[in-house]
DNA sequence: CTGTTAGCGCATTCAG
DNA sequence: CTGAATGCGCTAACAG
């Protein structure tokens, strides 16, 4: 069974291709039984019509690119799943891939979606630097771009994330409101985010007359889950060793948050009352952690809503010849209170 | 600045169209210099073939379309990577699409996939019917199908899953040979997996002479996460009452074994002193549970893997006019012991 | 109301 | 080695 063409369905039934074409897109140019007619034998003959014939001449596509470092990152799935929902009220399909932190598996992403002719692209750029002027270059030319979670960067458009500042902030005051003082913050190395966080929880200790201690600082290497471990563990130790153990830690990511309080159990270090933890943390299992976690949460999903909203008003400003005036967009991210803290 | 095309190219090269075309493919027809003032001239302008037109005339997109229920689903993301990792070595790409549990929305999935042209379509299929004479149909004309997960069905294709039954007879005998016998086993509302499951925990019940009791077995409607709690906490509380405690829990999914550890913490029930846990799970943050938990955990991932290479497969045999023999591809879920029973 | 013509961008004949 | 002609399936403009 061949896949069945307009052309197909003209023959049948004596009629010409436009016609046919017309008459399923529900055109008052045509015969209401005429139209009818071919309905019935298209739905008949299950007629699927041929996105790719249609969208080389009509320049749309209907489909949206999403480029996300890792889909099976809990936090990043939830965003997909906000854009996937949105986009099927929409009339609109993704396809979804993945630059794995990686500058040029990202080039080789946005060129693919390019390709595909894509109506716009929403992504979560790998670096602060790598390809943004590229970004910038397709956004300004036919191919609109949003950026989300990683917003901090100079490219003119929607941006979507959360105010990492703010939040890491009022995490931190969260433990000092609690007497804690010595407070051992993991982070990843430097990239946007991180590096915001990192400054909320440095103002938040200023703000409270606590002097910062760079012995309290560990950065870790997120792209190996053995290595990430064996750093936590180190820096535990060292600290122990020194009689210097925090009694507190904040952990900047959902990967080192998860990781931290697995080691912490296995060290038979207790939570809270040996030590007391808060982290960013967007599972839906937080509530069953040991103990059950103390986290800040991002809006994920609202947060792909948002990023898939805004291309489209993007797009109709640009059907419609209107001016657009982009806006960063700064969520407030939740700091739910449970036991760990 | 608008897309460059094939014809912009020949106009400022005063080439011809397909003198580019083959250029730009490397053809032996080209003479090597003017193909590298080609190769060049569309670097330096950052040509992207266009892939819709390319697609038209050879009939082949290169996308394959994926539908399964729920992105952010951990064990679904895990697949979805594992089908993206081997797709990006492949050359493909991929379009996710979410059925949501819904026959009607599965169908309008396949649908746009075909109607974007996929090579093929990779499905986790909502349910044991529905759909499936549709796919049947698909697969047997221009649109191979593979399936994942839940194989449990008819169509005549390559089907990649685990052995439930199995898996489940496996873990439930964990749990006796510890000496459990009041098993209680909460599953979903009937579906082809979780049946497979509780067959698998009742033979486990049969072998070692245990009489199967209706009162220790829990089915749970699993859209909506609300009902799903107030259901597993009214059943603990009317076992309870009835002085009949299961010193045991078997769960068959993720999401329950999830939420049950969660509520057992908030009920004060002590894991495992007071009720064992065993269940399916297939979060990286078992380890993180309270207490680190004892799970059946499937190899997601891998399963993604196999169905992508399947399809390719397919794909490969249909162009070469070689013969397919389909099989059943039923890998093993590994038991990860823990503390939780 | 229906049909004719044209062209989206590309790859594939086949001439020259 | 290069170019002219053709068509993938569809829609849009126009003619009848």
């Amino acid at each position: 069974m061949k896949r069945l063409t307009l052309k197909d369905i003209a023959k049948a039934l004596n009629l010409s291709v436009p016609t046919i074409s017309k008459a399923l897109s529900d055109s008052h140019e045509i015969n209401k039984e005429t139209k009818e007619k071919i309905v019935a034998y298209s739905h008949e003959h299950n007629y699927q019509y041929n996105a790719l014939a249609r969208s080389l001449k009509t320049g749309k596509t209907n489909i949206i690119g999403v480029i996300v470092s890792t889909i099976s990152n809990s936090f990043f799935s939830q965003i997909l799943e906000g854009i996937e929902e949105s986009s099927l009220f929409q009339q609109y399909n993704i396809i979804i891939m993945q630059s794995r932190e990686n500058p040029a598996i990202e080039k080789k992403c946005i060129d693919i979606l390019y390709s595909k002719g894509v109506d716009g692209i929403l992504i979560s750029p790998v670096s602060d630097r790598a390809n943004l002027n590229y970004l910038e270059q397709l956004h300004h030319s036919d191919c609109p771009i949003v950026i989300f979670d990683r917003i901090n960067n100079s490219v003119n458009t929607f941006k979507i994330g959360i105010d990492n500042k703010k939040a890491a902030k009022r995490a931190t005051q969260e433990l000092i409101d609690r007497n804690y003082r010595n407070i051992l913050h993991i982070t990843g190395l430097a990239n946007g985010v991180t590096n915001e966080r990192l400054t909320g929880f440095q103002e938040a200790l200023k703000q409270n007359k606590i002097i910062f201690d760079e012995t309290l600082l560990l950065r870790c290497d997120l792209s190996q889950i053995q290595i990430v471990e064996q750093q936590i563990l180190s820096k535990l130790k060292e600290l122990e060793k020194e009689q210097h153990r925090p009694d507190a830690i904040f952990t900047a990511t959902d990967l080192l948050t998860n990781r931290t309080i697995g080691l912490l159990a296995q060290q038979k270090i207790k939570i809270p009352e040996q030590i007391a933890l808060i982290g960013f943390s967007n599972t839906n299992y937080a509530f069953s952690f040991n103990p059950p976690l103390t986290c800040v949460s991002q809006p994920a999903k609202n947060i792909g809503k948002l990023a898939f909203e805004k291309m489209i008003y993007i797009l109709e400003c640009r059907l419609k010849k209107r001016e657009i005036v982009y806006e960063t967009i700064e969520l407030d991210a939740d700091i739910t209170i449970r036991e760990s803290i």
